[in-house]
DNA sequence: GATAATTGTTATATGCCATAACAATATCGC
DNA sequence: GCGATATTGTTATGGCATATAACAATTATC
């Protein structure tokens, strides 16, 4: 949970209360894993938006922005500059849906299949740079715990309307 | 990494290709643990950032806003309206500093330290609820895990220069 | 004493996210 | 078959979070 603190400062105060919350070591770790995916991803062009949506794009050839969206949790309204974005640089077109002219199926260009090669294997080498150091063991213990902790998560007190987590 | 997806859809794509990253994992746990706890902090009239501020208001009397903004990780120009908001709700207040007039020394008020005792109460019972499900020896394994890998997310490739996470 | 740095504030810009509204199109119910 | 309803993608808009710049008052440094 939390805010997380940076690490330098006149005088600095402890963020020692804070640590004594796992919430905190989970956000902190999350942010530090997406700081170095942007860095990451910098080269390429993408951002961590574009890059899942390409990846998406490349695995489910003639998907629409829908689906896109919705598999991205993002909303309809908001996906259209991120389409946009990939469309203008060439690395995927939105075609015509063959049974419903008001979709678009999207596709990834050669182009876009060779850039996102290219950075899918970035990534997985800033996974293997970032969870090197609990061993495979580890990192299947936290992705396993990982899932519990979300599953909680999402299970709502008696009484509270259930809601995608965001 | 990347971002999380939604639940339901008609004809969902599936994430299985997100799902083989750990950081999409990461995420996805501490996005549903973020929600779990506004959630919780609702009814107390506080977010996430206020109720953080607040706690080490509490735990460190007379700091400055420099001082919390360093450790909140944000710039002082943003620290002000989350000092606004707790002083004009009367849980905290802005005091002279003894040695430096430029400085204000910030100290919870009663109603300020009561808040945060209770807040606090249902921040660890949000936490008890989550981290349950993996056990004592499980939680603890997952946030040493995270310090890990967190540390290494900040380790940063040579040649590159340091810079905080956020 | 002059200069530089600090503290807190204000102003502003940008990006992200949510909501509403709409045209074109598809589906549903009678 | 037709009217009502829903869907798809787009545009517009507003709020929030975050970053940067500039400034006055004050402190620190040389």
């Amino acid at each position: 949970m939390m805010t997380e603190t940076a690490e330098l400062a006149p005088d600095p105060v402890s963020d020692r209360v804070l640590r004594s919350f796992a919430g905190y070591a989970l956000k902190r770790a999350s942010n530090a894993v997406q700081a170095d995916l942007v860095r990451t991803l910098e080269p390429f062009g993408l951002r961590m938006i574009t890059f899942t949506a390409l990846l998406l794009i490349v695995e489910n050839p003639d998907l629409s922005q829908t689906q896109l969206a919705g598999v991205l949790a993002v909303e309809r309204s908001n996906l259209v500059t991120i389409v946009d974005e990939l469309e203008q640089a060439g690395w995927i077109a939105r075609g015509q849906s063959p049974r419903d002219r008001r979709s678009h199926a999207l596709r990834a260009t050669s182009a876009g299949e060779r850039l996102c090669t290219a950075a899918r294997r970035a990534v997985e080498a800033h996974e293997a740079r970032l969870f090197s150091s609990i061993g495979a063991d580890g990192k299947a213990m936290l992705v396993n715990a990982l899932g519990l902790v979300e599953n909680a998560g999402n299970k709502l007190p008696v009484g509270a309307n259930s809601g995608a987590a965001r």
